[in-house]
DNA sequence: ACCGTTTACGTAAACGATTTACCCATGGTT
DNA sequence: AACCATGGGTAAATCGTTTACGTAAACGGT
């Protein structure tokens, strides 16, 4: 039934290592030699099967993502750029979905590093370090996205998150803001830790109350930014923080439906997606806070490619740099003009 | 280096293919054997090789996805179901996005089917059945998902387009609109082609022009509603129904920036993403075609899995219904409200 | 005591590519 | 003429599992 490289070595007459060096360009082989070995490959439609290669020689040509949310859009662009950039190098992509949820990925990180993947690139939604460094097996190319951990055990890739806050809070503090809440995504992730952490240091040097009860933190799912936005609107905020796309859609819907107006009755600072509809129609009633999602997705791939190509490339860390857009009221898409 | 199933064998004292056995609960084991062959296992570290047992048994465990925009969040939407459901089934998910370029697409579908799956979903962009059709190797499991073609050789699942358009052109006309106009996909796509369809049929119905220049078609991507959009408006159009989220949202964007108002000027329908931000602020002032994304996820996976049990499986095909909504300015997200 | 039959496991041959080790011409050097 | 280098090819080992087949021991019935 399925054609296999000694069939094709027998038609064409010669050794199946004489088609396997043909095929791969693996040393020379003579134009006459090489041309009746693709005849016959033609003759037959063979194709050299995968598996029975990466068997072989241990290389699968595909990286695994393990991810916390596809459909949201920071991580489907993410994704979309990995894709991209693996393609190119003519490897596949092969994602695992954790929902945040850090059983799933402890499961998904050991389905695919038992043979599935040949590196793996992971945004981790890990509490502990060591959770996670249980789950790789000793030297296996790993490069974290996004979501790093304090050790220097493993390349990381990031974008960073303390000096847009910090500006913003400043921004705001200049403005006259005096009580600026912030909606953090799940506290156990760094990159909510480090927001925080810069959203309290500009507080605290704006000479600003860092009361407890203006920071809140929602899980980036199932609509957890209406209750965090209860409770700063109770604290009587003048501005607020947030913390990434999907919960500044969140709140801009929600501070709607309470007649709360933009710029007016409270400032919006956010985290949001810079292709999306929603920084079309908003980027002119709120600051944003743009991460270069497509850079860190090429930058995660090349990364992950070279540690795959030589295991003992030297631990790689890289900020990018994401980029604070204060509103600019004289944007296209005004809802003035209605 | 590696731990291979002969040195569990051997720590065990038992054979490997009594470990094998063990380990696939593919044979009775006497439970003293089992213990001693599990705790070989934990001693030694053991993973079985991934690569080993699919090239033996065939089975890689794994489907492709090859789809045309993962950033569209729609198929992200897709994606993130697909693989919730193989998951489940502990299957993998492989996605290759091809930019709606028939090219990548078949680069794309020569190189998973070599191999690399055990079965393929496709949302392809070819515009013609024999040049898919050349790339799929004889046999091999595929499902056709969203789009489809005219044959019944591939197993397709896709969502209402016909009905739900006609309906929203009759509402329109029963609201008076005389010219309505509309903004497809990609002409070549199938899921284009029944959407125009639908509207040339009930525009003829309800005894209205079917004027060609009312029909536009962008391509989903790089803002090509606009130029639609700038036709459109040129016709004199009471109403403009467009055939996806993506565009729907450029085309409230342009339409506010021309000052046009939804309702009082213009009548929209669209196609739209349910879960998306764009749908909870603009549900409340257009007709809404709603597609369930996540069951064409989960049936999608059901039938691909259930292809590459039994490849046998007679061709199946569904049709998932679309739901159309028309607008409710009592909607909680007003934006009169303020 | 003898002969099936079951129970519980072992042996070894695949699976399909890559790759190593080896071979045989041929031609050029000493 | 003996020797070596090299180009172009072959045969066979190899990767780690699964699985068809085999078999020894225990059992039970007559």
């Amino acid at each position: 039934m399925k054609v296999t490289i000694s069939d094709v070595a027998k038609l064409a007459g010669v050794s199946t290592a004489t088609v396997s060096h043909t095929i791969n360009n693996t040393r020379y082989v003579s134009s006459e030699t090489k041309d009746k070995v693709y005849n016959a490959i033609a003759e037959l439609g063979y194709t050299p099967d995968a598996s029975a290669r990466s068997f072989r020689t241990g290389k699968k040509k595909t990286v695994g993502f393990v991810i916390p949310d596809i459909s949201n859009k920071f991580f489907a662009t993410m994704i979309e750029s990995v894709e991209h950039h693996l393609a190119n190098q003519s490897y596949h992509l092969i994602i695992a979905n954790t929902k945040e949820d850090m059983e799933r990925e402890a499961t998904n990180v050991r389905l695919l590093t038992a043979g599935l993947v040949d590196g793996l690139l992971v945004a981790s939604t890990m509490d502990d370090f060591s959770k996670f460094d249980a789950l790789i097996p000793a030297g296996f190319p790993v490069v974290l996205v996004d979501r790093t951990f304090e050790t220097k055990k493993y390349s990381s890739l990031c974008v960073s998150n303390f000096q847009p806050i910090y500006r913003s809070v400043c921004r705001l503090a200049g403005k006259g803001d005096q009580r600026i809440g912030i909606i953090g995504g799940l506290p156990r992730l760094s990159t909510t830790k480090e927001r925080i952490s810069a959203y309290q240091q500009a507080m605290a040097d704006c000479g600003l109350s860092t009361d407890e009860s203006l920071i809140r933190y929602g899980n980036s799912m199932e609509n957890s930014a209406r209750a965090c936005l209860d409770d700063l609107l109770e604290q009587q905020c003048d501005a607020i923080i947030v913390t990434n796309g999907l919960m500044a859609a969140e709140t801009v819907i929600y501070l709607h439906e309470k007649a709360i107006r933009l710029v007016q009755d409270i400032d919006l600072v956010s985290f949001i997606d810079y292709d999306s509809e929603f920084y079309q129609i908003y980027s002119n009633q709120m600051d944003s806070i743009i991460q270069p999602v497509e850079e860190l997705g090429a930058a995660a791939a090349e990364q992950i490619l070279r540690r795959i190509e030589d295991p003992d490339t030297p631990v790689f860390e890289k900020v990018l740099a994401s980029s604070y857009r204060p509103y600019d009221a004289t944007h296209t898409f005004s809802h003035s003009d209605r």
